[in-house]
DNA sequence: CAGTGGTCTAGACCACCGA
DNA sequence: CGGTGGTCTAGACCACTGG
């Protein structure tokens, strides 16, 4: 099982220390021998050491204080990160083909509720787009967006056949900030149509608002047919 | 050559290279300058530099090629951690009363769906566990929980009116990996009652397998009211 | 081939912690 | 005080990429 030759020596380190926790040989709250412990053991240099630990600490496995030594963790806090990604990227890692209609795209006034949103007066001009995508032909997504012009003034003019809104925000505004709600609701009755589902079955509602630089660049509401559609995500030591 | 200590030398290069990013000058796909560009940028060594570039690789920032160099990565940049988290101090840090009802609790057969997911044979002892988490005394999680006794003997003694399973679970079964799937779907009878809801309410669903060093530990399926609960996180570089 | 990142060393000085 | 981690250096050899 050992292909020592080819690993790394401050991957070797942090195996030996994970396979410690994970065995139960050093429990949360127990002590990590020091760097010049394990620079010893593993006859290497303490900057090689210094990596393993820094990059443990880095991966949740260990928690690190000056002056006084390593430790490991609680193992209380495992999380997953769930991604801001590109729906067409996401439809072509699974092997399928990826396709949009464009509904709607055109400029509007912003109503209180969107200029609040946006930090901008009410009535501010906005862009306004709706799209459905499609995974193999089925409809997975609907997306409403709002787009301000300051972050990406030429959006009515983008060809959304040859690429996304998200895609296309990414490249122009480069994002410093998002937040995100996934709630389960009905979908709306044109909405609904969009996807070729009946109005009674659950979706999944993403709604997510976009910040780059100084502007909040975005708020997007992306409908997932509940049984098309799903997050995943894996947590691992 | 000691710099002015008060921040590091590895800290200001990735400070540079945030910043170039985060105001556009260097677009997502561009090149980022070589290890040894920036080491005499700085006057620092080498390691320090390969230091501040592989920090910036772990968030999400930059990826490298060997051979290659070092580009502004392109999508992946922003995300947000979903952590696993006990709904009891998620009701508590939202400043609200955490109660539960518990509905059942008892040693059951496994079917041959569940004795795939828990990797034993059908017919094996499992224990099941169905609860109904209320915030401010309403009912916001379904909890209906399938547990190997490998990884929690007493599982059957414990009080949920003093603790939770996921509690429970985290400190007796130490977490080595978990998976999730979050869907939007309707309501079964039975927890459309118990959640007080009508069955036609659409909710969210969170499957959740988790893994105990070599068992796997418990698998959950968690039905959240669509208007009461929503998951919610914030991306931040 | 020249340039890049991937890894590693054997020192060093410092700030901090606990006894 | 001695031991700990936090940081940094000035080299080094290697594997890989690209032209």
């Amino acid at each position: 099982m050992a292909e020592d030759a080819v690993v790394p020596a401050y991957e070797r380190v942090k195996a030996f220390i994970k396979a410690q926790v994970n065995q139960g040989v050093w429990r949360p709250g127990a002590a990590v021998p020091s760097e010049s412990a394990l620079q010893q053991q593993f006859g290497i240099s303490r900057m090689t050491v210094n990596r393993a630990l820094r990059e443990l600490v880095v991966e949740g496995l260990v928690t690190r204080t000056q002056g006084s030594g390593t430790v490991v963790a609680q193992l209380h806090r495992i999380s997953s990160t769930l991604a801001l990604r590109d729906i067409h990227d996401e439809v072509l890692a699974r092997g399928h083909v990826h396709s949009t209609r464009l509904q709607h795209l055109a400029a509007v006034r912003a109503s209180a509720a969107l200029a609040e949103v946006f930090r901008l007066r009410r009535g501010a001009r906005l862009f306004h787009s709706v799209l459905v995508h499609c995974e193999d032909g089925l409809p997975i997504q609907y997306e409403d967006r709002h787009v301000n012009p300051a972050a990406a003034p030429d959006y009515l003019g983008v060809d959304f056949a040859l690429t996304t809104p998200t895609r296309y925000l990414l490249e122009h505004a480069p994002l410093t900030e998002a937040s995100y709600s996934i709630e389960a609701s009905l979908p709306s009755v044109q909405e609904a149509a969009c996807l070729a589902i009946a109005p009674s079955v659950p979706c999944l509602v993403m709604t997510r608002r976009t910040v780059s630089g100084p502007h909040v660049a975005s708020l997007a509401r992306l409908v997932y047919p509940g049984l098309r559609y799903s997050f995943n995500g894996k947590f691992q030591l």
